[in-house]
DNA sequence: ATTTTAAACAGTAATAATTATTATTACTAT
DNA sequence: ATAGTAATAATAATTATTACTGTTTAAAAT
């Protein structure tokens, strides 16, 4: 894979949030430094490079796609309340027991689903009945 | 939600399967029983059943969505080789350690992605250098 | 340094999956 | 049986993503 300098700008952004942006969001800041940007070069350097294993897609059920240049293990937390995606450290993966059973893993994704600990807080002020 | 004879075929359908089909295939084995159902039925009581907590969806990373009406905690494989979806029972998953943590846990998906213990086999056949 | 080659590109068209719309049909409570 | 409303078939619309085409650009060969 040849230099180029979208691709550069693409990997870019996502190094420099944590926020998981989807495609669209990921174009609005790349444009923001090259304004001549295309939709179509986004979509395809994320998708090469997800193949390459530079960074990581997330699906979520809501049918978006994220992208997320942290490669170190770890799960994803969606938030229903705020849509908020956060990241999950220090749970540990069930590669080890696929392995032994003959599996051959290549990656692990775990998403989450709920409200995160901000949003559950404000539900239990509103109605402290809940749990 | 009032009786509908497309959503018990539907649902019929899932909880005869292991092979969590996609929508099409959904589709396709509804008409079999109903020839005249509509494709947007099928979305439409997919999403509302996924909503009312009879069945899961699964979101793979090629995008396209799957679902399962077996609603025990479970994780899934997706071999890359074979393509099937399996299940994979017994693996505890971190809803407690979020609990503890603040975080209202509403579901955990996780996909592993690999080879199945089939398809892992055969690689090694061809070439017994891999691991 | 120039030429060459192929990958990457912008811009646009096309595709695929899903959702919305609308007129009609079918449950269910009365 | 009827009224009221949810569900439906058929189709149109939308959204996310990919493919195409002529042009540009990075990197290798001369």
């Amino acid at each position: 894979m040849r230099y180029s300098s979208r691709r550069e700008a693409i990997l870019e952004v996502l190094k420099n949030t944590k926020e998981h942006p989807d495609a669209e969001t990921v174009y609005d800041k790349v444009r923001e430094k090259i304004p001549n940007v295309s939709l179509g070069t986004v979509y395809r350097n994320l998708r090469e490079l997800g193949e390459s294993g530079e960074l990581n897609t997330l699906e979520i059920e809501d049918g978006s796609t994220h992208f997320d240049a942290d490669m170190s293990r770890h799960a994803h937390f969606v938030c229903k309340e705020c849509g908020k995606i956060g990241d999950l450290f220090g749970y540990d993966d069930i590669s080890d027991a696929l392995e032994h059973a003959g599996y051959k893993v290549e990656c692990v994704k775990t998403v989450v689903y709920g409200l995160c600990p901000e949003c559950a807080r404000k539900q239990k002020d509103c109605d402290p009945s809940l749990s």
